[in-house]
DNA sequence: TCTGGGGTCCTAGGACCC
DNA sequence: TCTGGGGTCCTAGGACCC
């Protein structure tokens, strides 16, 4: 049995936690640049926002109808998901966590001594006591069908944010409720396909031939289906595995036609990957650099492009992928044209330490190197920092605009909440 | 004027091998 | 006229997730 804990309206939700006058008052929160809304509370929602209107389409009437907005708050976010991951860790033997504001927790053992629909309350009180944070759970045989119960947990006021889909007669229930398209897997285009052959909720997803779907659709779909019937195909993760790829994009402030300030963003992006790189223990072997102008500005001319860099040996040194950065820009840069996103990719890793020895490349050096990138990242953690290469800018003219951020109340001491 | 960022997995097709 | 069979690896692109 599994067990799927939500924050609703995650990042909305935490913008609250320190400021209870919003309480019952719509709040969105914003992408990088102010762009568009990435959460949004539930009266919000009433409004008629969605998530990814443009911020300037709506800003008005939003504002006007007693709406609040923030720039998003990374470091807040992260800390106050890192209290919540840590709570769950007490109350479950394994957990996986699955993103920002969800985890995975393993049932099985719990499930034979209390109840499950306790145990989801129990869940969720705590954590509302010790953070303020309102969560859903969701139960269920297989993490699809605990997804099932998560949306049940959602929008149904009655349930008290806890459904427990132990019983197959709930599950069907359920299922028949669910419009096929909110059934974890099932994005835009195989909502539309399915809706074609007439499926559209997700009991008749579960319904389907499974050859049938392997045939017409592909084997995910089939294996959502699958769990969707309770059969287990996707185990719990509680190590996250290495990861494949870092990237770092940003769009700009403002359109940038400069070559030298095109250089410093990948610069400064190539750094900041490099420091994530290092953070994994793993080094790579590729780099790529993307630059592209605006889609939404049909009068521009288009260009995009992306470049990739290769490195004869491994590498995590910020130097190296600042270097390569730069190269790869030249190749694809255009005159005239007016970018607003850039970005850098880093590729085919290797462990930290596995490498072909080089001729030429004699092993003390390395060693030299590896320990300079560690003093820098150690002196960055702390506040004789931050060290910054000079190739990263120093204005960052390009540099995204956040208008509306709160403060960092609980990572940074002069952000604390003062009560007088 | 102003439209996010960071990931994973699967598949098809081409290049290449014997 | 008629031009094998079987395999691997890599890459690009599409679809999905939060």
């Amino acid at each position: 049995m599994f067990a799927l804990v939500d924050c609703n309206s995650f990042y909305a939700s935490c913008e609250r936690v320190f400021r209870p006058d919003l309480e019952k008052r719509p709040v969105v929160v914003l992408s990088n640049n102010d762009g568009c809304v990435v959460a949004l509370s539930k009266e919000a929602k009433s409004l008629g926002i969605k998530m990814c209107d443009p911020w300037f389409k709506i800003k008005k009437d939003y504002k006007q109808q007693g709406g609040i907005a923030f720039s998003s708050n990374y470091e807040l976010y992260a800390d106050i998901s890192s209290r919540i991951m840590d709570i769950l860790e007490q109350l479950a033997p394994r957990i996986e966590i699955y993103s920002i504001d969800e985890a995975f927790l393993d049932l099985s053992g719990i499930d034979s001594c209390v109840n499950l629909d306790a145990f989801g309350h129990q869940c969720l009180m705590t954590i509302k006591k010790w953070t303020g944070m309102p969560v859903s759970v969701g139960i269920g045989p297989t993490k699809t069908l605990a997804k099932v119960a998560s949306y049940g947990a959602k929008k149904y006021p009655q349930t008290k944010g806890v459904v427990d889909l132990s019983s197959k007669e709930r599950q069907k229930k359920l299922l028949k409720l669910m419009p096929v398209e909110e059934v974890w897997g099932v994005g835009r285009k195989l909502h539309q396909h399915l809706n074609k052959i007439g499926v559209t909720n997700a009991y008749q997803l579960a319904q389907l031939d499974l050859n049938y779907i392997r045939k017409r659709f592909n084997v995910v779909l089939a294996k959502t289906a699958r769990e969707l019937r309770g059969e287990v195909c996707i185990d719990l993760e509680e190590q996250p595995s290495t990861k494949k790829q870092i990237v770092v994009s940003r769009t700009f402030s403002r359109r940038v036609t400069d070559l030298n300030l095109l250089n410093e963003a990948v610069s400064d992006y190539a750094a900041r990957a490099a420091v994530k790189l290092r953070r994994e223990k793993q080094t790579c072997k590729l780099l790529s650099v993307f630059i592209r102008t605006n889609p939404f500005r049909k009068q521009d001319t288009q260009h995009r492009e992306i470049f990739s860099v290769p490195f004869i040996l491994p590498t995590n040194d910020s130097r190296d992928l600042i270097k390569a950065a730069r190269e790869g820009m030249s190749q694809i840069f255009r005159k005239d044209l007016q970018y607003n996103k850039a970005g850098i990719m880093l590729s085919d890793f290797y462990d930290e330490g596995v490498y072909q020895l080089d001729l030429f490349n004699p092993q003390e050096r390395k060693e030299l190197d590896k320990n300079l990138m560690g003093l820098i990242d150690k002196v960055n953690t702390t506040n004789l920092g931050p060290i910054t290469f000079l190739a990263q800018g120093i204005k960052k003219e390009w540099s995204m605009k956040r208008e509306m951020q709160s403060p960092r109340y609980t990572t940074n001491w002069n952000d604390l909440l003062k009560v007088n």
